[in-house]
RNA sequence: CGGGGUGUAGCGCAGUUUGGCAGCGCACCGCGUUUGGGACGCGGGGGUCGGCGGUUCGAGUCCGCCCGCCCCGACCA
């Protein structure tokens, strides 16, 4: 490609309204260009970069079985009423209406479309197990797209879907994504972990998510360096400890004025926040249920932690079947009879008519350790007062007993009791055993040896291709700009010509090497712009190709062409006659040298 | 959705306080010089100052409403 002919230019300056590395260098380098908050174009740079990304996915999933084939972008809205989806997604789905009336949907993933699919194509055991996968838009509208592609509404993903009669299937489609996945990103030259993840509401039994670490990420993960544990926040486990075994003594209510918060609470009674009980008020939604599914169900919930810890509002919706959980208003707690500040579920009233309104039901979940923790502080639900030796069982009871709490970075692993580590990341891709959740929803079953009639066992299992770019942007990249793994930069040579007045053999040289390149294969970005030689070397170091020839008089007298790698500072000349091979051999050293990075991962079992 | 910021040429910004010709740098076009780390001279083009309404003789500037974009939080199959 010539650079006097590419679409796309770079940019002198960053714009501001970007704030990450891979962002503002992305921008730059001419890669994207952004349309909307979290729309964007990806100009034929990016293109050819995910052309490589794509590639590789193929390949690694053709790997396992995998075939190819493309799904709609537009789906109808009925497929997504049959699963709920509809009704239980709320503005994050983009809807419309055809020129019918009739209701549509964008598609954010593919698990309907793959569903109503299977249905129609499987009948009998002897149809699987299969795999199928797409490379497809999706569009989320995410309240908040950020970071430029780290977290965007309209993306690209690879997403693929096993298909199996039996469990033992899926598990083993399971593993073989979970090599897979790693062997994709390691090719990428992205390192990354995998992370035990939340099954939400999907009704699977295991997922994993691949997360690439860094600060820009938005997830935090817990980990422990001694054991190996991993795992994402949201459903992190933690060891926690008990206080001392006490027996339980007298209620007796205290003056507790202006102590709203925990804080505040300990140090003005001297003692431990593991000695306080913290009631935090929340709503929960409920999944739409499929009689009525537009009636939305919401109960009133009190969470009950130890005052040392945080409440994990993932953990809290799982143990309670919500679908969403949002703290409750000030006024909403006093419906209940508690008062803010002040408020534990000791002498509430636990019935329905307590809360009023829309709310159904008032439940109380309490973490479990707290039954473990005696006499401990707790709000008397009375303005400027607490109540010390709270004990669970003796003055309140709960609809549940769970693990509520949230992983810090210094809690016990749940495992080997070593200080887990927090650290952020960002999720490049995640697989998921479904299990039977979409087939009984929309009717996929199969006939089986000896039979009877079965749901099909699904899995499904994403990556997202431009935020995978992203991170690859976001890991290799210098002060002067990008720096492309060979595997998935958009050209492997850079190749620039700098032509002074009066030399056209330079000119007839580049030209000549730029054909010969190209005829070997190695399709350079060849620099044969009208400009200054600063302005080459910086574009060039800007788009970051792996490696790049500089074609000159000066090199020429010295015997040949310059050589230098992106990630190298050291220049070598050439002789004309070896460049070629010289070329292939260093690409191929490059390629090896990644190539080392695919190894073979050890499940965690 | 809450909090903060911001919107003036393709990009980066000044001008808004105190209303009075719409500016600077880079980029772009033409001519010439220059060619190993973002060259120089001369000439030139490009604007609904986010939008609508109001105040005023006069609004980029003051007032009201709306919108976009960015950041923090909420949210995230």
């Amino acid at each position: 490609m010539r650079m006097s002919q590419i679409f796309g230019q770079t940019l002198r300056e960053t714009p501001s309204e970007a704030e990450i590395a891979s962002h503002q260098l992305l921008l730059r380098a001419g890669f994207i260009r952004q349309l909307a908050a979290g729309v964007f174009s990806y100009l034929p740079l990016a293109r050819r970069a995910l052309n490589k990304i794509e590639a590789i996915m193929r390949q690694e999933i053709d790997r396992i079985g995998g075939q190819e084939m493309t799904m709609p972008i537009v789906h109808p809205a009925d497929l997504w009423q049959q699963t709920g989806r509809w009704y239980k997604i709320d503005a994050e789905m983009g809807r419309f209406k055809d020129r019918n009336g009739r209701d549509m949907v964008l598609a954010m993933t593919h698990e309907e479309v793959v569903a109503d699919l299977v249905r129609q194509e499987v009948r009998s055991y002897r149809h699987l197990p299969r795999l199928v996968y797409h490379i497809q838009t999706k569009f989320r509208d995410d309240p908040r797209p950020r970071a430029g592609l780290i977290r965007v509404r309209e993306f690209t993903m690879k997403d693929s879907y096993s298909l199996d009669t039996d469990w033992d299937g899926l598990d083993r489609q399971y593993r073989l994504h979970y090599q897979a996945y790693f062997n994709i990103f390691h090719r990428c030259g992205l390192p990354v972990i995998a992370v035990g993840a939340d099954v939400g509401m999907m009704g699977g039994s295991l997922a994993h998510e691949y997360m690439y670490l860094t600060p820009a990420g938005e997830d935090t993960l817990l980990l422990c360096q001694s054991c190996g544990y991993s795992a994402n926040r949201q459903i992190a486990r933690l060891r926690k400890t008990a206080t001392a075994a006490e027996r339980p003594l007298e209620l007796e209510k205290v003056a507790t004025p202006g102590a709203k918060t925990i804080e505040e609470l300990a140090n003005f009674l001297g003692v431990e926040k593991a000695r306080t009980a913290k009631a935090v008020f929340l709503i929960a939604a409920y999944p739409p249920g499929t009689t009525e599914p537009q009636i939305r169900q919401e109960s009133f919930i009190c969470a009950i932690i130890r005052g040392d810890m945080e409440v994990n509002e993932t953990k809290l919706a799982n143990t309670l079947g919500a679908s969403s959980l949002r703290p409750a208003t000030e006024d909403e707690i006093r419906l209940t009879g508690a008062v803010p500040g002040y408020a534990s579920p000791v002498g509430l009233k636990r019935a329905s008519q307590a809360t009023g309104g829309s709310k159904s039901a008032f439940i109380v979940v309490v973490d479990d350790i707290v039954p473990q923790s005696p006499n401990l502080v707790a709000g008397a639900n009375e303005a400027g007062y607490h109540l010390l030796n709270v004990n669970y069982g003796r003055d309140y009871s709960a609809d549940f007993v769970a693990d509520i709490a949230a992983a810090q970075d210094g809690d016990a692993c749940p495992n080997c009791a070593s200080p887990l580590q927090a650290v952020r990341g960002v999720e490049v891709g995640n697989i998921f055993k479904l299990g039977t959740h979409f087939s009984e929803k929309l009717g996929c079953t199969f006939t089986d040896v000896d039979g009877q009639e079965k749901p099909v066992i699904m899995g499904s299992y994403g990556i997202g291709s431009g935020r995978l770019l992203a991170c690859i942007a976001e890991e290799h990249h210098d002060e002067q700009g990008l720096r492309w793994p060979v595997s998935v930069a958009p050209y492997p040579v850079h190749l620039i010509a700098l032509v002074g007045r009066g030399s056209s053999d330079t000119m007839t040289t580049a030209d000549q090497l730029y054909a010969d390149l190209l005829a070997a294969g190695n399709e350079p970005l060849y620099d044969d712009r009208d400009e200054s030689p600063g302005v080459k070397f910086n574009d060039a170091d800007l788009i970051g190709l792996p490696l790049r020839l500089t074609v000159s008089e000066r090199a020429l007298k010295q015997g040949g062409v310059e050589m230098k790698r992106r990630d190298q500072s050291e220049r070598r000349i050439i002789p004309l006659a070896e460049v070629l091979q010289v070329v292939q051999s260093e690409l191929k050293q490059m390629e090896m040298d990644i190539l080392e990075q695919v190894r073979e991962v050890n499940y965690p079992d």
